[in-house]
DNA sequence: CGTGGGTAGTTCAGTGGTCAAATACTGGGG
DNA sequence: CCCCAGTATTTGACCACTGAACTACCCACG
């Protein structure tokens, strides 16, 4: 008879093959997004996300913390890419009016015009190595099952943030 | 009517949905799971991989070429990670007897032990934010859906790596 | 007012990773 | 037998990212 499933410090046979096959094929798509990215853009994924929230924004500016928040980085990452981009060119940094320890990025229009370059390219990238070995059907249901993973991420990490807060 | 999806250089609402969502719950697996085996562990994913695949060689030990392999990473990075490795005793280089520029990465004892903690952390922490999010159907249909990704990655790499093997 | 606890952002030192060049050795054809 | 094209690994310079100080500023309270 099967035995019955007891808690273990160690992975069975079948969620180590899971998790193996999930980590395996996030990391080379991302691998691979990044590269096709970094060729055709000269952009790594990262700060084409960045752009994004940038373009996303109302007058294409945040504030840094913002920013952090929403990319989910440390705010020194934001410092390091923020200054980056803007020796490229593709961000400036205005002062806040209103609290003079503030900042804003705001994306330039070469920033703009990179973001729509490198979007096409990661169109390119995806079409071929992601939403093109799967169907519609499979799609929706890789969609719904990592809404799921986020959800139950969010709850456990609100409940830190929570205990962090008080 | 809806109209027909033709191929555009942009994704569409949908798609960008699809994988923003997987992007995001892929990524935020990985650093929760990087995190807490830092933590717990003192070892960054990638090195407790790469003992893992040291633990399950025969011997516990591979050349370094071979690791590289099956850790889909460049050379140098081997030899940095082995030698931070070896720098910390998990891990100890062997001359190669057959061919006096290979070289053997073996795991030690301690290298074994500090495997067994960071699989128990690694356990404990996928249970809960991975394989805790799921049912065991969900689960599998994951699993499926990432060896399809696999799958088309592999074939298409596989070209590459053919169209530069000539 | 003015002072102190919190907040915005930066700086710095350390780490894991990449790419390109250097080193050391192998093995087969002239 | 020797030479050289290829292979195994290392080295070094550089980059992105992180966490922990640090600076500058805000604002509420006494």
């Amino acid at each position: 008879m099967a035995a019955m499933k007891v808690s273990r410090t160690t992975l069975d046979e079948d969620e180590a093959r899971t998790w193996a096959a999930y980590a395996c094929a996030a990391r080379r798509l991302f691998a691979q997004l990044d590269r096709e990215l970094q060729r055709e853009a000269g952009l790594p994924m990262s700060y084409w996300e960045l752009l994004g929230h940038l373009a996303d924004a109302p007058e294409r500016a945040m504030r840094m913390s913002d920013l952090a928040e929403v990319t989910r980085s440390a705010p020194s990452r934001l410092t390091h890419a923020v200054s980056q981009l803007e020796s490229s060119g593709l961000v400036r940094r205005r002062q806040c009016a209103s609290d003079r320890r503030g900042c804003y990025a705001e994306l330039t229009d070469a920033g703009a015009e990179a973001l729509t370059a490198a979007g096409e390219a990661a169109t390119r990238s995806l079409r071929a190595h992601f939403f093109g070995s799967l169907s519609a059907a499979e799609q929706a249901r890789l969609r719904g099952l990592s809404e799921t993973i986020l959800g139950h991420l969010g709850a456990t990490c609100d409940q830190a943030a929570g205990r962090r807060a008080r």
